[in-house]
DNA sequence: GTGAAAGCGCTAACAC
DNA sequence: GTGTTAGCGCTTTCAC
């Protein structure tokens, strides 16, 4: 059928091992030989079967990403995709591929994974969202399986992952809008469930505090990643009281929350968004967001599962990826 | 090291053929010693390996799904992950794993494919961009492996693709606003090359010619999938007429063009988005767009590729999924 | 109904 | 420097 080290050898006149040895640059295979294998390679087109060398080898050089299931909008999300780019454009340059998978419920995510670890399809695994208590982690702890993961685990000691600093961002948000003047300000999140809205919120709360702003309950709110809910939650705020300014753990939080702001003529209201995605900069009024270089997660994500799988010795287990507030018209 | 099919028959006191037959459910073992060794791969925890298995059945049940490049906003564009919802649903309900890339540059791109194939990494390629001359299309028929494009090809007779019938889609579109009144209709298209902008303008040009209206060229432009591109164009529609109604093949041209209409205060001026995505509904005013059923594309797709690859019997070589217009405020 | 043996295409230890 | 050989974990033909 296709064609084999074998058909190669014979050509060359040498034995598989010999062409075996050129494929990997073996340096005591002579000049001479080395040609002559090349030649006949290069005659019978010859493409090394991965499969095989995959088996003999014990590594697939394929990772598995796990990505959340379609019970929100989070995957419709485009900074997913701009992770998914920075994967997969570090992957591809360090000769990975990807496989990747929706996992419905969190059930099945174990499921999914151990499917995937234990039929020894995938050599390191990059996980993209992190719960508290996170299965998934701790299934891939138990069997000693590299991974890593998007988002600050529990044991951010003993994991490999990378994240903003969540709290941080959000504290500077906050903070900038403390200084600005606002003082009753909103939060609008995604699930509690999520470390990211978890951390937004610390930072959120930070800041209040480091200006003496007492927290009011009633402006908080952590709902799904949609924007209908989101626009729910800002007609309660509003219901309840006329902020100065709402921010949120995400763009598409924020546009729910511009619709709300809009419909009700409050164009006082200041809003900011989180993870700047193409469309908040094109809103009327634009939306300031924070920038928090999502294919950037992406690829020192993968620049950690790599050394790890590789066993190359890296001075840290985790990056912290900067953010950068990008101011619009909807901060004044 | 890991557990394999040679362990749980030692354990089960039986050879590596029988468990292997006990694994892929042959009838011909009995019950009792069916039992027996199933009960042994559940005490040793055994887990099939994959590539050893890949290895000597010649098929890794993983298809290979290749991504537009970054060059443009496409892939930002969440159709495409839809379609990947899509993709990645039905084939694991067939037990097939997607492994994906992105390509850069078109010259890339079969060297891509033939890594893929050649590699014998996949065992069918989904194509989900289509152009005139595709290289990748005549690449992947020269070397006669499965693939299925998302998109009509040339050769629409002996391709496997799926599609929207995006002529009539915007046929329709424009005939609509015809006979509401709109004469003055402006286009605003992605890049030219994309069989999906000329099919869309086909339906636009066959709207007019049936309902007797002359094209005006200068109502009509083609650029890159941008916003801003799109924000760009209808400026300069704008200031050569002020057009009744303008059609757009995507929701993000369509939000360019609302912000070039919401700032020039021009807010008679009816427009239509493509796609259908999330936040087209929340636009304020809401958008009148193209509901693709994205998700169907990419399950049909599937479907096209995985038949083929198992030889089972199809009646088609290709499916039309329906489109739906979805009025809002947009248009009057 | 079950076992023995060969082979998928490759790599690597061991010879010479 | 190069060849021989065994083996990765599985499936499948051929025996019995």
């Amino acid at each position: 059928m296709s064609v084999t080290i074998k058909d190669v050898a014979v050509r060359a006149n040498v034995s598989p091992s010999t062409v075996s040895r050129v494929i990997s640059n073996n340096p005591r295979i002579s000049d001479a030989t080395k040609e002559r294998v090349r030649a006949a390679m290069a005659e019978l087109n010859y493409q090394p079967n991965l499969i095989a060398r995959s088996l003999t080898n014990k590594s697939t050089k394929t990772l598995g990403l796990l990505l959340p299931g379609s019970n929100s909008d989070l995957l419709l999300n485009p900074f997913f995709v701009q992770i998914m780019r920075g994967i997969s454009s570090y992957a591809k340059s360090k000769g990975y591929y990807i496989l990747f998978t929706h996992v419905d419920s969190d059930e099945e995510e174990v499921d999914v994974l151990s499917n995937l670890v234990g039929s020894q399809w995938v050599d390191g695994i990059i996980l993209t969202t992190v719960k508290d208590n996170d299965k998934s982690i701790a299934y891939l702890k138990a069997n000693n399986h590299p991974f890593v993961v998007i988002g600050r685990p529990d044991d951010d000691m003993h994991t490999y992952w990378v994240d903003n600093d969540n709290i941080n961002a959000m504290f500077n948000v906050v903070d900038m809008l403390i200084k600005k003047g606002n003082k009753k300000i909103g939060f609008i999140g995604g699930a509690h469930e999520f470390k990211v809205t978890k951390n937004r919120l610390l930072g959120y709360l930070k800041a209040l505090k480091a200006n003496n702003i007492k927290v009011d309950l009633n402006l908080i709110y952590e709902k799904d990643y949609s924007e209908e809910a989101a626009y729910e939650a800002s007609k309660e705020i509003i219901n309840y009281l006329i902020p100065d300014a709402i921010v949120t753990t995400d763009d598409l939080i924020a546009f729910g929350v511009q619709r709300a702001l809009i419909e009700n003529k409050l164009d006082t209201v200041s809003l900011v968004g989180f993870n700047n995605t193409v469309l908040s900069r094109y809103k009327v009024p634009s939306i300031t967001s924070v920038d928090i270089n999502a294919e950037k997660l992406g690829i020192f994500a993968t620049k950690l599962l790599i050394n790890q799988i590789e066993k190359i010795p890296i001075l840290t287990n985790s990056y912290i990826i900067n953010t950068k507030l990008i101011e619009r018209d909807s901060t004044k």
